[in-house]
RNA sequence: GGCCCGUUGGUCAAGAGGCUAAGACAUCGCCCUCUCACGGCGAAAACAUGGGUUCGAUUCCCGUACGGGUCACCA
Protein backbone atom coordinates (compact mmCIF):
# COMPACT_ATOMS: atom_id res chain seq x y z
CA UNK A 1 0.00 0.00 0.00
CA UNK A 2 1.42 3.40 -1.45
CA UNK A 3 2.35 5.46 2.11
CA UNK A 4 2.56 9.26 2.34
CA UNK A 5 5.89 10.27 2.88
CA UNK A 6 6.72 10.67 -0.46
CA UNK A 7 4.09 12.38 -2.70
CA UNK A 8 4.28 13.27 -6.12
CA UNK A 9 2.10 14.34 -9.05
CA UNK A 10 2.06 14.45 -12.70
CA UNK A 11 -0.01 17.20 -13.88
CA UNK A 12 -0.55 17.92 -17.40
CA UNK A 13 -2.58 19.81 -19.37
CA UNK A 14 -4.83 18.14 -21.96
CA UNK A 15 -3.39 19.18 -25.10
CA UNK A 16 -4.63 16.12 -27.04
CA UNK A 17 -1.35 14.26 -27.27
CA UNK A 18 1.48 12.84 -25.29
CA UNK A 19 4.47 14.94 -25.74
CA UNK A 20 7.63 12.63 -25.10
CA UNK A 21 9.32 15.11 -22.72
CA UNK A 22 6.05 15.18 -20.67
CA UNK A 23 5.92 11.59 -20.67
CA UNK A 24 9.84 11.63 -19.49
CA UNK A 25 8.69 13.78 -16.37
CA UNK A 26 5.39 11.47 -15.68
CA UNK A 27 7.90 8.65 -15.19
CA UNK A 28 10.30 10.39 -13.12
CA UNK A 29 7.54 11.98 -10.96
CA UNK A 30 6.38 8.03 -11.02
CA UNK A 31 9.75 6.83 -10.25
CA UNK A 32 10.32 9.05 -7.10
CA UNK A 33 7.03 7.93 -5.37
CA UNK A 34 7.34 3.78 -6.27
CA UNK A 35 11.08 4.08 -5.26
CA UNK A 36 10.07 5.49 -1.60
CA UNK A 37 6.83 3.31 -1.57
CA UNK A 38 5.05 6.74 -1.95
CA UNK A 39 1.88 7.71 -3.55
CA UNK A 40 1.57 8.96 -7.30
CA UNK A 41 -1.42 11.17 -8.22
CA UNK A 42 -2.52 12.55 -11.32
CA UNK A 43 -3.67 15.75 -11.98
CA UNK A 44 -5.51 17.17 -14.68
CA UNK A 45 -4.82 21.17 -15.34
CA UNK A 46 -7.60 22.42 -17.75
CA UNK A 47 -8.05 25.99 -16.43
CA UNK A 48 -7.32 27.62 -19.62
CA UNK A 49 -10.42 27.60 -21.31
CA UNK A 50 -9.34 28.83 -24.35
CA UNK A 51 -7.55 25.74 -25.36
CA UNK A 52 -9.46 22.53 -24.40
CA UNK A 53 -9.44 20.16 -26.18
CA UNK A 54 -12.36 17.35 -26.76
CA UNK A 55 -10.69 13.73 -25.02
CA UNK A 56 -7.53 15.09 -24.38
CA UNK A 57 -7.69 13.98 -20.82
CA UNK A 58 -8.75 10.24 -22.36
CA UNK A 59 -4.96 9.86 -23.57
CA UNK A 60 -3.08 11.05 -20.84
CA UNK A 61 -4.97 8.34 -19.15
CA UNK A 62 -4.49 6.07 -21.86
CA UNK A 63 -0.95 7.01 -22.32
CA UNK A 64 -0.11 6.11 -18.60
CA UNK A 65 -2.18 2.82 -18.64
CA UNK A 66 -0.02 1.67 -21.96
CA UNK A 67 3.27 2.44 -20.15
CA UNK A 68 2.27 1.03 -17.08
CA UNK A 69 2.64 4.29 -15.12
CA UNK A 70 -0.31 3.39 -12.51
CA UNK A 71 -1.40 6.51 -10.44
CA UNK A 72 -2.92 6.14 -6.83
CA UNK A 73 -5.00 8.89 -7.06
CA UNK A 74 -6.88 10.78 -9.95
CA UNK A 75 -9.59 10.64 -12.89
CA UNK A 76 -10.80 7.56 -12.75
CA UNK A 77 -9.61 5.87 -9.78
CA UNK A 78 -10.70 8.43 -7.24
CA UNK A 79 -9.10 9.56 -4.10
CA UNK A 80 -8.99 11.64 -0.90
CA UNK A 81 -8.04 14.78 -2.07
CA UNK A 82 -10.16 15.24 -5.43
CA UNK A 83 -11.52 16.14 -7.42
CA UNK A 84 -8.27 16.01 -9.42
CA UNK A 85 -9.58 18.43 -12.33
CA UNK A 86 -8.82 21.65 -11.64
CA UNK A 87 -11.90 23.09 -13.44
CA UNK A 88 -13.73 21.26 -10.83
CA UNK A 89 -12.05 23.02 -8.00
CA UNK A 90 -12.43 26.69 -9.17
CA UNK A 91 -14.59 27.69 -5.45
CA UNK A 92 -11.37 26.28 -3.77
CA UNK A 93 -9.34 28.42 -5.58
CA UNK A 94 -11.27 31.30 -5.06
CA UNK A 95 -11.66 30.57 -1.57
CA UNK A 96 -7.66 30.61 -1.12
CA UNK A 97 -6.94 33.62 -3.17
CA UNK A 98 -9.45 35.88 -1.31
CA UNK A 99 -7.69 34.68 1.95
CA UNK A 100 -4.51 35.82 0.32
CA UNK A 101 -5.73 39.12 -0.09
CA UNK A 102 -7.18 38.94 3.25
CA UNK A 103 -3.43 38.30 4.68
CA UNK A 104 -2.12 41.07 2.62
CA UNK A 105 -0.02 39.18 0.00
CA UNK A 106 -2.28 39.30 -2.88
CA UNK A 107 -4.54 42.10 -3.88
CA UNK A 108 -7.73 43.14 -6.79
CA UNK A 109 -6.53 44.48 -9.81
CA UNK A 110 -9.01 46.36 -11.90
CA UNK A 111 -6.48 47.19 -15.06
CA UNK A 112 -7.98 46.71 -18.15
CA UNK A 113 -6.40 44.23 -20.86
CA UNK A 114 -6.01 47.78 -23.03
CA UNK A 115 -4.23 49.21 -20.73
CA UNK A 116 -1.84 46.62 -20.14
CA UNK A 117 -0.98 46.44 -24.03
CA UNK A 118 -0.38 49.85 -23.72
CA UNK A 119 2.30 49.53 -20.86
CA UNK A 120 4.11 46.77 -23.16
CA UNK A 121 4.17 49.01 -25.52
CA UNK A 122 5.36 51.52 -24.02
CA UNK A 123 8.19 48.73 -22.20
CA UNK A 124 8.38 45.90 -23.73
CA UNK A 125 10.23 44.72 -20.52
CA UNK A 126 8.98 46.80 -18.19
CA UNK A 127 5.75 44.47 -16.93
CA UNK A 128 2.90 45.56 -15.07
CA UNK A 129 3.24 48.91 -13.08
CA UNK A 130 1.44 47.68 -9.76
CA UNK A 131 -0.79 50.18 -11.11
CA UNK A 132 -3.97 48.78 -8.34
CA UNK A 133 -1.41 47.38 -6.11
CA UNK A 134 -2.02 50.11 -3.14
CA UNK A 135 -6.11 50.87 -4.01
CA UNK A 136 -7.34 52.10 -0.70
CA UNK A 137 -10.30 49.61 0.76
CA UNK A 138 -13.23 51.63 -0.37
CA UNK A 139 -12.01 52.05 -3.90
CA UNK A 140 -11.55 48.06 -3.85
CA UNK A 141 -15.26 47.89 -2.54
CA UNK A 142 -16.70 50.68 -5.12
CA UNK A 143 -15.12 48.97 -7.74
CA UNK A 144 -16.39 45.41 -6.76
CA UNK A 145 -19.95 46.42 -6.72
CA UNK A 146 -20.10 48.36 -9.76
CA UNK A 147 -19.00 44.82 -11.07
CA UNK A 148 -15.94 46.11 -12.71
CA UNK A 149 -14.29 42.73 -13.75
CA UNK A 150 -11.08 42.32 -12.04
CA UNK A 151 -8.02 39.48 -11.42
CA UNK A 152 -6.09 39.25 -8.15
CA UNK A 153 -2.19 39.15 -8.39
CA UNK A 154 0.44 38.17 -6.12
CA UNK A 155 2.26 41.14 -3.79
CA UNK A 156 5.38 40.67 -4.19
CA UNK A 157 8.58 41.80 -2.06
CA UNK A 158 9.95 44.84 -4.03
CA UNK A 159 13.51 43.82 -2.15
CA UNK A 160 15.48 41.40 -1.05
CA UNK A 161 15.64 38.18 -1.85
CA UNK A 162 13.90 34.79 -2.15
CA UNK A 163 15.67 31.50 -2.50
CA UNK A 164 14.84 27.48 -2.52
CA UNK A 165 17.04 24.92 -2.86
CA UNK A 166 16.27 22.19 -5.70
CA UNK A 167 17.19 18.25 -5.64
CA UNK A 168 18.67 18.62 -8.54
CA UNK A 169 20.23 22.03 -9.27
CA UNK A 170 20.81 23.40 -5.72
CA UNK A 171 20.07 26.89 -4.46
CA UNK A 172 18.21 29.55 -6.57
CA UNK A 173 18.10 32.86 -5.75
CA UNK A 174 16.29 35.28 -7.23
CA UNK A 175 16.28 39.16 -6.16
CA UNK A 176 12.49 40.45 -5.42
CA UNK A 177 12.97 43.23 -7.36
CA UNK A 178 13.03 40.90 -10.67
CA UNK A 179 9.36 39.68 -9.64
CA UNK A 180 6.34 40.40 -10.99
CA UNK A 181 2.93 41.18 -9.62
CA UNK A 182 1.74 37.52 -11.51
CA UNK A 183 -1.87 37.11 -11.86
CA UNK A 184 -3.27 34.36 -9.94
CA UNK A 185 -6.98 34.61 -10.58
CA UNK A 186 -7.99 35.15 -14.12
CA UNK A 187 -10.92 37.74 -15.08
CA UNK A 188 -12.88 34.68 -16.29
CA UNK A 189 -12.73 33.49 -12.51
CA UNK A 190 -10.03 30.51 -13.40
CA UNK A 191 -7.01 30.58 -11.49
CA UNK A 192 -3.59 30.73 -13.30
CA UNK A 193 -1.25 27.70 -13.13
CA UNK A 194 1.29 29.93 -10.90
CA UNK A 195 -1.66 29.95 -8.13
CA UNK A 196 -3.80 26.37 -8.66
CA UNK A 197 -0.85 24.39 -8.39
CA UNK A 198 0.57 25.85 -5.75
CA UNK A 199 -3.22 25.18 -3.77
CA UNK A 200 -3.36 22.34 -4.89
CA UNK A 201 0.11 20.71 -4.46
CA UNK A 202 -0.80 21.47 -0.99
CA UNK A 203 -4.12 20.45 -0.71
CA UNK A 204 -3.14 17.07 -1.95
CA UNK A 205 0.06 16.66 -0.07
CA UNK A 206 2.72 16.68 -2.48
CA UNK A 207 5.70 16.41 -1.05
CA UNK A 208 8.07 16.46 -4.12
CA UNK A 209 7.40 18.60 -7.25
CA UNK A 210 8.84 17.19 -10.16
CA UNK A 211 8.86 19.33 -13.51
CA UNK A 212 10.72 20.49 -16.29
CA UNK A 213 13.34 22.66 -15.28
CA UNK A 214 11.73 25.61 -17.20
CA UNK A 215 10.25 26.82 -13.97
CA UNK A 216 13.40 26.96 -11.95
CA UNK A 217 13.44 30.68 -12.12
CA UNK A 218 9.48 31.03 -11.53
CA UNK A 219 9.38 28.87 -8.84
CA UNK A 220 10.88 31.61 -5.98
CA UNK A 221 7.43 33.20 -7.05
CA UNK A 222 6.16 30.15 -5.91
CA UNK A 223 7.62 29.63 -2.83
CA UNK A 224 6.71 33.03 -1.48
CA UNK A 225 3.25 31.92 -1.82
CA UNK A 226 3.44 29.39 0.02
CA UNK A 227 4.95 31.26 2.67
CA UNK A 228 1.98 33.93 2.35
CA UNK A 229 -0.13 30.57 3.65
CA UNK A 230 2.24 29.69 6.13
CA UNK A 231 2.34 26.14 4.38
CA UNK A 232 5.33 24.05 4.40
CA UNK A 233 7.46 24.58 0.99
CA UNK A 234 7.84 20.87 -0.85
CA UNK A 235 11.18 19.26 -2.00
CA UNK A 236 11.77 20.45 -5.39
CA UNK A 237 13.13 18.68 -8.28
CA UNK A 238 13.49 20.50 -11.86
CA UNK A 239 14.69 17.80 -14.64
CA UNK A 240 16.64 18.98 -17.46
CA UNK A 241 15.36 19.60 -20.81
CA UNK A 242 14.16 17.41 -23.59
CA UNK A 243 16.03 18.77 -26.58
CA UNK A 244 15.71 18.19 -30.30
CA UNK A 245 18.14 18.73 -33.18
CA UNK A 246 17.04 20.59 -36.42
CA UNK A 247 18.13 20.23 -39.79
CA UNK A 248 20.66 23.12 -39.17
CA UNK A 249 22.07 21.41 -36.66
CA UNK A 250 20.81 23.77 -33.70
CA UNK A 251 19.41 22.46 -30.71
CA UNK A 252 16.05 23.67 -28.99
CA UNK A 253 13.58 22.36 -27.13
CA UNK A 254 11.84 19.00 -28.56
CA UNK A 255 9.20 19.94 -30.90
CA UNK A 256 7.59 18.99 -33.54
CA UNK A 257 9.69 20.25 -36.25
CA UNK A 258 12.15 17.71 -34.64
CA UNK A 259 9.47 14.81 -35.82
CA UNK A 260 7.48 12.31 -33.83
CA UNK A 261 7.57 13.90 -30.31
CA UNK A 262 4.27 12.72 -28.95
CA UNK A 263 3.69 8.92 -27.25
CA UNK A 264 0.92 8.00 -29.61
CA UNK A 265 3.00 9.15 -32.95
CA UNK A 266 5.89 7.00 -31.93
CA UNK A 267 4.00 3.52 -31.33
CA UNK A 268 2.03 4.65 -34.71
CA UNK A 269 5.46 4.47 -36.12
CA UNK A 270 6.02 1.10 -35.08
CA UNK A 271 7.86 1.77 -31.57
CA UNK A 272 7.49 -0.49 -28.64
CA UNK A 273 6.10 1.48 -25.39
CA UNK A 274 8.74 -0.82 -23.11
CA UNK A 275 11.47 0.85 -25.46
CA UNK A 276 9.83 4.19 -25.61
CA UNK A 277 9.74 4.18 -22.08
CA UNK A 278 13.45 2.20 -21.24
CA UNK A 279 15.02 4.77 -23.56
CA UNK A 280 13.83 8.33 -22.01
CA UNK A 281 14.39 6.79 -18.57
CA UNK A 282 18.00 7.16 -19.50
CA UNK A 283 17.78 10.59 -20.96
CA UNK A 284 18.89 13.01 -18.31
CA UNK A 285 19.13 9.87 -15.89
CA UNK A 286 21.43 7.27 -15.08
CA UNK A 287 21.79 4.75 -12.79
CA UNK A 288 24.61 3.87 -10.23
CA UNK A 289 25.68 1.60 -12.05
CA UNK A 290 25.50 2.27 -15.02
CA UNK A 291 26.84 -0.51 -17.47
CA UNK A 292 23.59 -2.34 -17.89
CA UNK A 293 20.70 -0.28 -20.49
CA UNK A 294 17.76 -1.98 -20.28
CA UNK A 295 15.46 -1.82 -17.35
CA UNK A 296 11.74 -2.82 -17.11
CA UNK A 297 9.39 -0.73 -14.92
CA UNK A 298 9.62 -2.11 -12.11
CA UNK A 299 14.08 -2.56 -12.00
CA UNK A 300 13.62 1.26 -12.29
CA UNK A 301 11.37 1.87 -9.32
CA UNK A 302 13.91 -0.10 -7.56
CA UNK A 303 16.73 1.66 -8.82
CA UNK A 304 16.01 5.36 -9.80
CA UNK A 305 17.31 8.42 -7.10
CA UNK A 306 16.97 12.00 -7.50
CA UNK A 307 20.68 12.08 -7.24
CA UNK A 308 21.37 10.23 -10.79
CA UNK A 309 19.12 12.56 -12.43
CA UNK A 310 21.31 15.05 -14.58
CA UNK A 311 21.52 18.85 -14.66
CA UNK A 312 22.07 19.25 -18.56
CA UNK A 313 19.90 19.37 -21.17
CA UNK A 314 19.85 16.26 -23.77
CA UNK A 315 19.06 15.87 -27.03
CA UNK A 316 16.82 13.40 -28.30
CA UNK A 317 18.12 10.42 -30.33
CA UNK A 318 16.29 8.51 -33.24
CA UNK A 319 19.28 6.42 -34.06
CA UNK A 320 19.15 5.31 -30.13
CA UNK A 321 15.81 4.95 -29.81
CA UNK A 322 15.95 2.83 -32.83
CA UNK A 323 18.28 0.16 -31.71
CA UNK A 324 16.33 0.16 -28.23
CA UNK A 325 13.21 -0.77 -30.21
CA UNK A 326 14.97 -3.14 -32.36
CA UNK A 327 16.60 -4.82 -28.79
CA UNK A 328 13.10 -4.98 -27.47
CA UNK A 329 11.55 -6.55 -30.81
CA UNK A 330 14.09 -9.07 -31.18
CA UNK A 331 13.21 -10.51 -27.50
CA UNK A 332 9.37 -10.79 -28.44
CA UNK A 333 8.42 -14.29 -28.02
CA UNK A 334 7.34 -15.08 -31.62
CA UNK A 335 3.91 -15.27 -31.53
CA UNK A 336 3.73 -12.05 -30.04
CA UNK A 337 5.95 -10.68 -32.53
CA UNK A 338 3.53 -11.83 -35.14
CA UNK A 339 0.89 -10.36 -33.47
CA UNK A 340 2.34 -6.61 -33.08
CA UNK A 341 3.99 -7.28 -36.83
CA UNK A 342 0.85 -8.77 -38.64
CA UNK A 343 -0.74 -5.40 -39.10
CA UNK A 344 2.51 -3.76 -40.71
CA UNK A 345 2.20 -6.75 -43.51
CA UNK A 346 0.99 -5.23 -46.86
CA UNK A 347 -2.97 -6.30 -47.09
CA UNK A 348 -2.62 -7.24 -50.63
CA UNK A 349 0.27 -10.27 -50.60
CA UNK A 350 -0.02 -12.92 -52.45
CA UNK A 351 -2.73 -15.64 -50.82
CA UNK A 352 0.01 -18.56 -51.43
CA UNK A 353 2.20 -16.51 -49.57
CA UNK A 354 3.18 -18.87 -46.64
CA UNK A 355 3.01 -15.41 -44.01
CA UNK A 356 4.15 -17.51 -40.69
CA UNK A 357 7.55 -18.25 -42.52
CA UNK A 358 7.69 -14.49 -44.19
CA UNK A 359 7.42 -13.37 -40.19
CA UNK A 360 9.79 -15.66 -39.14
CA UNK A 361 12.16 -14.03 -41.67
CA UNK A 362 11.25 -10.66 -40.43
CA UNK A 363 11.80 -11.22 -36.78
CA UNK A 364 15.26 -10.49 -35.75
CA UNK A 365 15.89 -8.18 -38.80
CA UNK A 366 13.13 -6.01 -37.42
CA UNK A 367 13.75 -2.77 -35.59
CA UNK A 368 10.51 -0.75 -35.89
CA UNK A 369 7.57 -2.03 -37.27
CA UNK A 370 6.91 0.78 -39.70
CA UNK A 371 10.25 -1.31 -41.99
CA UNK A 372 7.90 -4.04 -42.78
CA UNK A 373 6.08 -2.76 -45.86
CA UNK A 374 9.26 -1.87 -47.43
CA UNK A 375 11.14 -5.01 -46.51
CA UNK A 376 8.33 -7.41 -47.89
CA UNK A 377 7.59 -5.76 -50.98
CA UNK A 378 9.08 -7.52 -53.37
CA UNK A 379 7.39 -10.37 -52.66
CA UNK A 380 4.13 -8.63 -53.69
CA UNK A 381 5.27 -7.72 -57.01
CA UNK A 382 8.89 -7.85 -58.41
CA UNK A 383 10.53 -4.60 -58.48
CA UNK A 384 11.80 -3.34 -61.50
CA UNK A 385 15.98 -4.22 -61.38
CA UNK A 386 19.21 -3.92 -64.16
CA UNK A 387 21.53 -6.87 -64.67
CA UNK A 388 24.04 -4.34 -63.55
CA UNK A 389 22.92 -5.82 -60.20
CA UNK A 390 24.42 -9.11 -60.48
CA UNK A 391 28.05 -8.78 -61.22
CA UNK A 392 29.55 -9.11 -57.59
CA UNK A 393 33.37 -9.49 -56.67
CA UNK A 394 33.07 -11.18 -52.99
CA UNK A 395 30.71 -14.00 -54.48
CA UNK A 396 33.24 -13.65 -57.81
CA UNK A 397 29.95 -13.47 -60.31
CA UNK A 398 30.73 -11.72 -63.37
CA UNK A 399 28.30 -10.95 -66.22
CA UNK A 400 29.06 -13.46 -68.16
CA UNK A 401 28.52 -15.81 -65.05
CA UNK A 402 25.81 -14.92 -64.00
CA UNK A 403 23.27 -16.24 -67.01
CA UNK A 404 24.59 -19.68 -66.99
CA UNK A 405 24.20 -19.75 -63.17
CA UNK A 406 20.54 -18.79 -63.63
CA UNK A 407 20.18 -21.70 -66.48
CA UNK A 408 21.64 -23.49 -64.21
CA UNK A 409 19.46 -23.02 -61.25
CA UNK A 410 16.00 -23.07 -62.98
CA UNK A 411 16.86 -26.20 -64.44
CA UNK A 412 17.86 -27.86 -61.55
CA UNK A 413 14.71 -26.36 -59.33
CA UNK A 414 12.23 -26.82 -62.18
CA UNK A 415 13.14 -30.63 -61.27
CA UNK A 416 12.29 -31.01 -57.57
CA UNK A 417 8.61 -30.87 -56.42
CA UNK A 418 9.86 -30.31 -52.58
CA UNK A 419 9.85 -27.01 -52.03
CA UNK A 420 11.76 -25.93 -48.59
CA UNK A 421 14.61 -24.53 -47.53
CA UNK A 422 16.80 -27.47 -46.56
CA UNK A 423 16.24 -28.79 -50.43
CA UNK A 424 16.45 -25.93 -51.82
CA UNK A 425 19.72 -25.32 -50.43
CA UNK A 426 20.64 -28.40 -50.82
CA UNK A 427 19.88 -28.41 -54.60
CA UNK A 428 21.63 -25.28 -55.36
CA UNK A 429 24.70 -26.46 -53.28
CA UNK A 430 25.08 -29.02 -55.49
CA UNK A 431 23.93 -26.67 -58.75
CA UNK A 432 27.34 -24.45 -57.68
CA UNK A 433 29.58 -27.84 -57.02
CA UNK A 434 28.72 -28.98 -60.39
CA UNK A 435 29.36 -25.49 -62.34
CA UNK A 436 32.51 -25.04 -59.82
CA UNK A 437 31.99 -22.02 -58.32
CA UNK A 438 31.15 -20.87 -54.71
CA UNK A 439 27.74 -21.65 -53.53
CA UNK A 440 27.30 -17.98 -52.43
CA UNK A 441 27.60 -17.18 -56.32
CA UNK A 442 24.82 -19.25 -57.11
CA UNK A 443 22.48 -17.22 -53.80
CA UNK A 444 23.72 -14.32 -55.09
CA UNK A 445 22.19 -14.69 -58.73
CA UNK A 446 19.01 -16.77 -57.17
CA UNK A 447 17.94 -14.03 -54.67
CA UNK A 448 18.58 -10.86 -56.79
CA UNK A 449 16.75 -12.95 -59.78
CA UNK A 450 13.83 -14.13 -57.42
CA UNK A 451 13.54 -10.15 -54.98
CA UNK A 452 15.18 -7.96 -57.95
CA UNK A 453 17.59 -6.59 -54.70
CA UNK A 454 20.46 -7.36 -53.24
CA UNK A 455 19.56 -7.20 -49.72
CA UNK A 456 16.53 -8.98 -48.56
CA UNK A 457 15.38 -10.54 -45.23
CA UNK A 458 16.79 -13.57 -45.71
CA UNK A 459 18.71 -15.93 -47.96
CA UNK A 460 18.15 -16.51 -51.42
CA UNK A 461 16.36 -19.94 -50.52
CA UNK A 462 14.50 -18.50 -47.96
CA UNK A 463 13.08 -16.11 -50.18
CA UNK A 464 11.74 -18.80 -52.09
CA UNK A 465 11.07 -21.04 -49.63
CA UNK A 466 7.82 -17.78 -49.12
CA UNK A 467 7.59 -17.37 -52.45
CA UNK A 468 6.71 -20.78 -53.89
CA UNK A 469 7.52 -22.99 -56.34
CA UNK A 470 5.77 -21.30 -59.63
CA UNK A 471 6.68 -17.87 -58.90
CA UNK A 472 10.32 -18.50 -57.82
CA UNK A 473 10.76 -20.39 -61.41
CA UNK A 474 8.65 -17.85 -63.05
CA UNK A 475 11.04 -14.82 -61.44
CA UNK A 476 13.82 -16.97 -62.33
CA UNK A 477 12.91 -17.68 -65.99
CA UNK A 478 12.33 -13.74 -66.22
CA UNK A 479 15.44 -13.33 -65.05
CA UNK A 480 17.37 -15.25 -67.65
CA UNK A 481 15.78 -13.65 -70.09
CA UNK A 482 16.93 -10.32 -69.11
CA UNK A 483 20.49 -11.47 -70.64
C1' G B 1 18.14 42.72 -23.42
C1' G B 2 17.61 41.49 -17.68
C1' C B 3 17.64 37.24 -14.67
C1' C B 4 18.52 31.89 -14.04
C1' C B 5 20.83 27.28 -15.50
C1' G B 6 24.20 24.29 -18.14
C1' U B 7 29.09 22.84 -20.83
C1' U B 8 33.23 15.07 -20.79
C1' G B 9 33.88 12.00 -28.11
C1' G B 10 28.56 13.35 -33.45
C1' U B 11 24.58 11.62 -29.48
C1' C B 12 23.28 9.46 -24.39
C1' A B 13 26.57 9.33 -20.49
C1' A B 14 30.19 7.25 -15.97
C1' G B 15 33.44 10.11 -13.21
C1' A B 16 32.56 13.16 -7.62
C1' G B 17 41.49 16.19 -6.65
C1' G B 18 46.03 11.73 -8.56
C1' C B 19 42.45 6.72 -13.60
C1' U B 20 46.02 4.33 -19.91
C1' A B 21 39.01 9.48 -18.64
C1' A B 22 34.13 3.65 -18.30
C1' G B 23 30.03 1.92 -21.13
C1' A B 24 26.04 2.47 -24.98
C1' C B 25 24.19 4.42 -29.93
C1' A B 26 26.08 6.04 -34.52
C1' U B 27 30.69 5.59 -37.76
C1' C B 28 34.81 2.54 -39.78
C1' G B 29 37.57 -2.24 -40.19
C1' C B 30 37.91 -7.63 -39.53
C1' C B 31 35.38 -12.38 -38.46
C1' C B 32 30.83 -15.34 -38.88
C1' U B 33 27.25 -15.95 -42.94
C1' C B 34 23.48 -18.10 -49.23
C1' U B 35 22.93 -11.10 -49.07
C1' C B 36 21.42 -8.01 -45.05
C1' A B 37 20.59 -8.12 -40.08
C1' C B 38 22.05 -10.53 -35.52
C1' G B 39 26.46 -11.99 -32.97
C1' G B 40 31.97 -11.70 -31.95
C1' C B 41 36.56 -8.84 -32.13
C1' G B 42 38.89 -4.26 -32.97
C1' A B 43 39.62 1.10 -34.44
C1' A B 44 38.79 6.20 -34.53
C1' A B 45 36.59 9.81 -31.35
C1' A B 46 35.89 14.03 -25.51
C1' C B 47 37.01 16.91 -20.37
C1' A B 48 34.67 24.82 -24.23
C1' U B 49 38.36 28.65 -22.74
C1' G B 50 41.50 31.97 -19.52
C1' G B 51 42.90 32.73 -14.65
C1' G B 52 43.34 31.11 -9.76
C1' U B 53 43.36 27.33 -5.13
C1' U B 54 46.47 22.90 -4.67
C1' C B 55 52.37 19.06 -4.54
C1' G B 56 48.57 17.80 -8.25
C1' A B 57 42.89 19.65 -11.40
C1' U B 58 37.84 16.97 -15.98
C1' U B 59 36.66 17.25 -10.72
C1' C B 60 36.86 23.30 -6.24
C1' C B 61 36.49 29.12 -7.09
C1' C B 62 36.22 33.47 -10.52
C1' G B 63 35.95 35.56 -15.42
C1' U B 64 35.02 34.72 -20.79
C1' A B 65 32.73 32.15 -24.75
C1' C B 66 28.99 29.14 -26.37
C1' G B 67 24.27 26.73 -25.56
C1' G B 68 19.59 26.57 -23.21
C1' G B 69 15.52 28.38 -20.15
C1' U B 70 12.50 32.41 -18.50
C1' C B 71 10.40 37.22 -18.40
C1' A B 72 1.52 35.98 -20.59
C1' C B 73 -5.44 36.96 -17.73
C1' C B 74 -0.31 29.42 -21.32
C1' A B 75 0.79 25.75 -18.56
Amino acid sequence: MANRNTVTRFAPSPTGYMHIGNLRTALYSYLIARHGGGTFILRIEDTDRERLVEGATDVIIKTLADVGLRYDEGPGVGGEHGPYVQSERREIYKKYAEELVARGAAYYCFCTKERLERLHEEDENGGYDRHCRDLSPEEVKKNLEAGIPYVIRQKMPTEGVTSYVDEVFGEISTENAELQDQILLKADGYPTYNFCHVVDDHLMGVTHVVRGSEYLTSTPKYALLYDAFGWPRPHYVHLPLLMGRGEDGTVSKLSKRHGAVSFQDLVAAGYLPEAILNYIALLGWCPKESENEFFTLSELEALFTIDGVSKSPSVFDYEKLLWFNGEYIRRLPFPKFCELATPYLPADLPKALDKDKLLSLLAGRVSCFSEIGEKVAFFRELPAYDVSLFPNKKNKVTPELAPTLLAAAEEALSAISVWDNDTLFTVLSSVAEAAGVKSGAIFWCVRIAVSGKTVTPGGATEIMEVLGREESLARLAAARAKF
